[in-house]
DNA sequence: CTTGACTCCGTAGTATGCTACAGCCCTTAT
DNA sequence: ATAAGGGCTGTAGCATACTACGGAGTCAAG
């Protein structure tokens, strides 16, 4: 069974050994096995959950929601459908975000359009209209 | 002439009293006048620059890019055009916001769409797919 | 056996944007 | 006159997610 010190967890993982101690403190990784001097010795498992953590915030969850995740992929009273509302509910999230970031876009784009970059910036109507 | 103290004017953007403070300390809100006892005085000007603020950060833009834009609205060099690739340039980072997160959404559809909530957790395709 | 890379710990700093608090002074209404 | 409700300052805290640093001990290669 491959063990493994913290660099070479982190370096595994590409992440920063750091964050790694990070996530320890913060209970995100647990704490590891120790050598007799104090050296960190990780299992692929923990590599596994390393990555896992890696996965879940690519895919927008906090360190705080992942927590949660990791809690329920070990939680005997958690079943496939409580997962599945959470994946759910970040996907709602991720549509609210996407949608606000539309309008954004959207008045923004009208605020551009009205400049024809000619004309005194004293009646930029970008100005005139961040001023009102 | 409108004269606002620090509550007055705070109320009036609908911001907090300590917002407009820290404002102050980071250069996004000027220095104001004070009155014998040491009180902030504000003008219709400084009310409008708040508003200012609150308008480009409902944008999407930053502080630290706030500040530049104020600085650009009284700039001498700056034109009309500099405004406009600001604008532009907003726009883009949104823009790459939302590709982004349309990914994301994708991803985790995929992976409630394969989770039918039934079966057992040790088989849910979600726990699977995030430990890959 | 030495040297350099790695690890340990705790604390503090970064970035963003506020928010709260203590202990005091000032203003305004009753 | 007094009490409530502002306002003042400086510092510290919150939330998120790290990142850096100092001063020490440890391990492995040559």
């Amino acid at each position: 069974m491959k063990q493994f010190t913290v660099g070479k967890l982190s370096s595994e993982a590409e992440i920063n050994v750091e964050t790694v101690r990070y996530y320890e403190s913060i209970g995100l990784m647990p704490k590891p096995k120790r050598t007799e001097s104090g050296y960190r010795v990780y299992s692929e498992a923990d590599l596994g959950r390393l990555k896992f953590v890696k996965k879940s915030q690519r895919l927008g969850f906090t360190l705080k929601e992942i927590k949660e995740l990791l809690f329920m992929r070990i939680d005997e009273e958690t079943t496939c459908r409580d997962l599945k509302e959470m994946a759910e509910q970040k996907i709602k999230e991720v549509d609210s975000k996407i949608r606000e970031l539309k309008k954004i876009k959207k008045a923004l784009e009208i605020l551009a359009s009205q400049c024809h970059s000619s004309g005194p910036k004293s009646e930029c109507p970008i100005l005139e209209n961040l001023e009102k």
